[in-house]
DNA sequence: GTCTATAGCTGGATAGAC
DNA sequence: GTCTATCCAGCTATAGAC
């Protein structure tokens, strides 16, 4: 037996979406860039859907795991949003993002890839969540922000401004900087006085009550 | 002839990739769920790549000509801010943002078709950037703001949630309530006095500081 | 412009030898 | 566990009748 097949197929399952999305996964294109042979899939896994499914989690997990620790050291969200960057930059470089992208896309009609995907991006949510929530525990933000929302907002937007850079990566790095310099308005609240901050609170409700009557 | 059948297979196309994504595209299946002869799409397109470049810019063509007059509308951050949350509900809706989102996937590895979605995101984004600048005029975030970035990013983000929404609905909700939230914190910066504004303004010159050495 | 028919290919998946 | 061979469905695209 070669132990590694089934783990040549899952990294030769994610090369091959990276290279030519999800419209090009196939058995066979699967296996060639794995150097696999083709049946080997059926045998390994049920069919290629459930490839897909099996990369999905293992790719998110990896990564993850990667990255837990890097989150835990940010105590402050200046901090936090560059460890945000970085994290960013080597997910591009390594396609991983581009990859969640795809195969968000490929879930459309397939439930149980679906349920794959949206457990991976569960995972991830979660783990910024927690980021988040400490973080912003001492600032004034705390009250305005809805955390769980928050951080399920910023991992749909780096999807999309993957997606975005795979036709138009001027545009995309144009939008990661636009956001880079709008984190600033975040870093003001923090720093703020007293006056500007009960201005924030006051503006917080007025807006909650108009928006739940 | 039938002179709608081009009409009827651009419409089947949206129709299509709406039900099922991109992966379900198909002369076939487009030719099925348009109710005409599947040998006309090689007529009147040339292939089947063609006939989505087409129904890409023809659906972007469409929707942004007939929300141009609602953006003109707006001459505020809070009515703008109003409008765009209106206009993403009527597209999720519509299935129009989905659809986007499929093709951009489905771009990877496809230049013609990458440079008809490219050519579609720059429609939008042209129109968000143009009622931003104006919205943007007046306030102090003008300083701050890099305004065709953060147009850009908009759209981005908006992608990635309507992806986010076909595996989970519920977390894409709650996403955008999150910025919904989030946009409170700009209002403020509108309504507050001179002191928090020239606080801005002394941390977005040490931020371009430090970014830019 | 529209239809039928079909060539030619690639896809998922399985049977069975090793 | 791995490989060859193969079935059959579905795909793009074209030829040619109408």
């Amino acid at each position: 037996m070669k132990p590694d097949t089934k783990r040549r197929l899952l990294d030769g399952t994610l090369e091959t979406v990276r290279r030519g999305g999800i419209a090009a996964v196939s058995a066979r294109s699967v296996a060639a860039t794995a150097g696999v042979n083709q049946a080997l899939i059926f045998y390994h896994f049920r069919s290629v859907e459930e490839l897909l499914e099996a990369a999905c989690r293992q790719a998110t997990e990896e990564r993850v795991a990667l990255y837990r620790e890097r989150f835990a050291l940010a105590s402050s969200l200046a901090q936090l949003l560059a460890v945000g960057r970085e994290l960013h930059e080597a997910e591009r470089a390594a396609g991983n993002v581009a990859v969640l992208a795809q195969l968000l896309a490929g879930a459309a009609g397939q439930p149980r890839l679906a349920a794959a995907v949206a457990e991976s991006l569960a995972t991830w949510t979660a783990e910024i969540e927690a980021v988040l929530d400490r973080v912003l525990g001492a600032s004034p933000l705390a009250d305005l922000a809805d955390v769980p929302g928050l951080a399920r907002a910023v991992a749909a937007s780096f999807v999309g401004i993957e997606l975005y850079d795979g036709v138009d990566p001027q545009g995309a790095a144009a939008a990661l900087d636009a956001l880079d310099q709008l984190s600033v308005l975040i870093d003001v609240f923090d720093d703020l006085g007293p006056v500007a901050r009960r201005a924030l609170a006051a503006r917080t409700r007025k807006a909650r009550r108009t928006r739940v009557p």
